[in-house]
DNA sequence: CGCCGGTTACTAAGCGCTTGCTTATACTAG
DNA sequence: CTAGTATAAGCAAGCGCTTAGTAACCGGCG
């Protein structure tokens, strides 16, 4: 466990544990349905979930969220759009202030398997329900992604051979922090801080020639 | 790339790419339709797939799966068990001939990432639907999974210090596998021996002290 | 050998239920 | 009054699965 930067900032600069993805939601309804929906769709999935489900959560009537978003399809739309752009503001926000190439890769495996561990509910949505997206909603939701996939690959550049390596190397590294949504469960994991600590190590460890 | 014992074996010993799942299923109508039904169900999920559409998919009519299958829970529990157990046998086949800790390490990593490669369509399944099986079957598949977690644990317990250590560990590599079932599209990725072989040094350097 | 009762594998039709969503109506804040 | 937010009731479509009926095949016996 090396004592790095990252390893001292305090939790109130980590953007996975102080930035709540719903604040890109404005309060009200609207805010209240995405959450339950995406608590919803996260344990059983986006076709087993009915509108019934959805509206009992929140105390309301299955008629009165059609006020709110003109389909179910829209509701998991947005849930999609608003976690992505939170994981991808993460990782922006992870390499603010950090030079060498080792320090922000360091950072951002470091901020990305965090992410996904204490938003895995919401991250479980994220990448199981991609299929279940209409397809010009998929089509947003993929550019994001793109972009994820694009800071990462910048970032491990410097520290890879050649480019085939660059590109196999960046895929290992965001299965390692997605699959984490998979199987992460808060009452027998390692906290956040730890695994994000622990996998930013071995990825450190993987990079050395 | 290590000139490795492993890296020189042939396709026909390599167990992912030389035992087919679907034969642990006698010929027939039986294995016709578990074949039908995972090609659907790693489409668009367990819940998103109707009876009508795996009917469809061998010319048979919706009624006719009855005659086979008690249920459609029953059809994803059979395929389930089929995935696990073949991934296992394909991870004992694998450790076959190998002595030292990083030959037989090595060998476990390139057969289980091989294995999601080249069955990453019935992979999809077993990944994503676990949870769309009804709690007596998922006892069972647990079961099989637990196992598997077991064996991978037992080949890097010598090249790990701490028993944290290696569950960390254990969970990284498998999750390294598993994600390949995700993102895997024959058309664009590597082909799986050069994936695994990849994945494969990948781990050992991570190994490293 | 021929035919017969029973079993197996299948289909066409459809039953009962649940689904996403709409409609008609009413309450409330400005 | 108007606009916004909610509800109770319910519609059309689609779901898993059942039923009734049929054709093909099988071993055993006169």
């Amino acid at each position: 466990m090396g004592q790095t930067i990252a390893s001292r900032r305090g939790a109130e600069t980590d953007p996975a544990l102080s930035e709540d993805p719903w604040n890109l939601l404005a309060p009200g309804p609207r805010r209240l349905l995405a959450q339950a929906a995406a608590a919803e769709f996260g344990k059983l999935g986006f076709h087993a979930t009915t509108t019934r489900d959805i509206a009992e959560r929140v105390g309301m009537s299955p008629a009165g969220m059609y006020v709110h978003y003109p389909s179910k399809a829209d509701l998991l739309f947005t849930i999609a759009r608003i976690g992505h752009e939170a994981a991808l503001n993460g990782l922006h926000a992870a390499l603010e202030g950090f030079r060498t190439p080792t320090d922000r890769v360091r950072s951002l495996v470091r901020e990305f398997t965090m992410w996904h561990a204490v938003h895995h509910a919401l991250a479980r949505v994220l990448q199981y329900e991609l299929r279940a997206l209409m397809p010009t909603h998929y089509e947003v939701i993929a550019s994001i992604r793109r972009k994820t996939e694009q800071v990462a690959a910048d970032e491990l550049r410097p520290l890879v051979r050649t480019e085939s390596d660059l590109k196999i190397t960046t895929t290992a590294i965001l299965s390692l922090g997605i699959d984490v949504a998979r199987w992460y469960d808060p009452a027998k994991s390692p906290r956040p801080e730890v695994l994000g600590e622990t996998y930013a190590d071995l990825v450190l460890r993987m990079l050395r020639p």
